[in-house]
DNA sequence: GTCTATACAAAGATAGAC
DNA sequence: GTCTATCTTTGTATAGAC
C-alpha cells in the first residue's frame, strides 16, 4: 500500500488505464454532457483503441456511472461532517462549499457534472440517474444541516428552515454555472455567490 | 388575415406541418434535450416520413433554432414591457414571471428549454447558441428592470442592484427545475419560488 | 409536400489474435 | 490489457418519383 501517486484525489493508488479514462472523461462530460461524448473521443485522447476502453468499461452506462460516482464522492469528501463543526467553523465550511462552485466556474466552459447530467436526466441509464440523485441529495442534506446548526450557534441568519435555504442555494449555483457559461459571463456566478452569502451571512447584508 | 387557428400561441395563422413539427419537438426537447431527439422521433409522432420533416427543416440546426426562437418569443410576449408598468402592476408582473416557471414545473419531467439547452450548450450549432443566449439575456434584462423600477416605487425591497437580483433569481429557478426533476421532487421548485418572493417582497419576509 | 430509396458517417459493442 | 476486424443500429441528409 505504497502512497505514491502524482496528484490523484482519492481513488485507488495504482494509476492504471481505468483511472486515466475516468480522468479524461470527467472534464469531457462537464463540458459536453453524456450524450455528446463517445468512446472515440476517449480513445483519441488517451491513445488507445475504442475496444480497449470497452475492456475497462463494457458499456457506456458503466463508464458514466463510474465518473459521477467518483465525482460525487470527491465533492462529498470536501465537506466536513456537520457533527465535527462548531462556532466559526460553520462559516468556514460554508465558504468552502461556495469555493467548490467558484472553482468550477473558473474552469468554464465546464459546469458542475450534476448540472449537465441533470439536463440530460431523462435520457440517462438508470445507474447514472441513481448517482445524480445521490449527488444532489447529499449536497442538499449536508448544506441544510450546516445552515440549520450554524444558525443555532448564531453564525447564520435566515428565514424558514435550513433545508429550504439549502435547496434554493444549490439550485441557484447550479443554474448560474450553466447560464454563465452560455453567456460567457463570469458575473453570473459572482452574482449567485454574492446572493448566497447575503441569504445567510448577516455580515454581508448591510445594503 | 382571418384569425382562425385552434389555440396557437403566436406564429403564422395557417397550421401546416411546419408548425406541427415545432409543436411536437418543443416538449421533446424540454424533456430530452437536443442531442437525444432525432428526426425519427418526430416522424413517428406526427405520422410522416423523416424525409418530409427534412423538407420543412433541412438540417437539425434549422429545426433546433426555430424551436428555441419560437419559445423565447413566446416567453418574451408574456412579460409586459417595463415602461407600461406602475404601482401594484409590478407585483403582478413579478408573479406572472414566477408563474411561467411554476407552469413548467407542473409539467415535469419537462424543464425550461433554456435550461436543458444550456446544459448542452457547447455541443449546439451556432444558430442555436445565439438563441439560447438571447433567451437568457432578455429574461434577465426584463426582470432586472422590473425589480429596479418596482423598488423605486416601493413595491420591492432588496439589497444591491436589480440586475444582480435578477441574475440570481433566474439561475435559481432554472436550477430548481432541473434538480427537482431529477429528484422527482416538486418541493424543489416550491422552495425556489418561495425564496424568490422572500428575496424581494417585504410582505413575505416575516419569519 | 410527401413518399421510397439510399448514401454515408458515427456510434456502441463483441470476437478473437497477440 | 491492447490490438485488428467486424457487426449492427441509428442518425443526418439527399435524390428523385408521385
Amino acid at each position: 500500500m505504497k502512497a505514491d501517486v502524482e496528484n490523484k484525489t482519492l481513488e485507488s493508488s495504482e494509476d492504471g488505464t481505468r483511472t486515466r479514462v475516468l480522468d479524461v472523461v470527467e472534464p469531457l462530460l462537464m463540458e459536453r454532457g453524456f450524450n455528446a461524448v463517445s468512446y472515440q473521443d476517449i480513445s483519441d485522447r488517451i491513445g488507445i483503441r475504442k475496444a480497449s476502453v470497452h475492456y475497462h468499461f463494457p458499456t457506456k452506462a458503466d463508464l458514466g456511472a463510474a465518473v459521477i460516482r467518483r465525482y460525487a464522492d470527491r465533492v462529498d469528501a470536501m465537506h466536513v461532517p456537520v457533527e465535527m463543526l462548531s462556532g466559526g467553523m460553520f462559516a468556514v465550511a460554508f465558504e468552502r462549499f461556495l469555493g467548490v462552485f467558484a472553482q468550477i466556474g473558473a474552469r468554464s466552459p465546464r459546469v458542475c457534472l450534476g448540472g449537465v447530467l441533470g439536463g440530460e436526466f431523462e435520457t440517462l441509464p438508470e445507474a447514472m440517474q441513481v448517482e445524480v440523485r445521490r449527488f444532489f441529495t447529499n449536497l442538499r442534506e449536508w448544506l441544510g444541516a450546516v445552515l440549520e446548526r450554524g444558525r443555532a450557534q448564531g453564525v447564520f441568519t435566515f428565514a424558514g428552515d435550513g433545508e429550504t435555504a439549502a435547496r434554493a442555494m444549490v439550485a441557484m449555483l447550479e443554474g448560474a454555472l450553466v447560464i454563465g457559461r452560455a453567456l460567457r459571463d463570469p458575473d453570473e456566478l459572482a452574482a449567485a455567490l454574492g446572493t448566497a452569502r447575503r441569504m445567510v451571512l448577516p455580515s454581508t447584508r448591510e445594503q
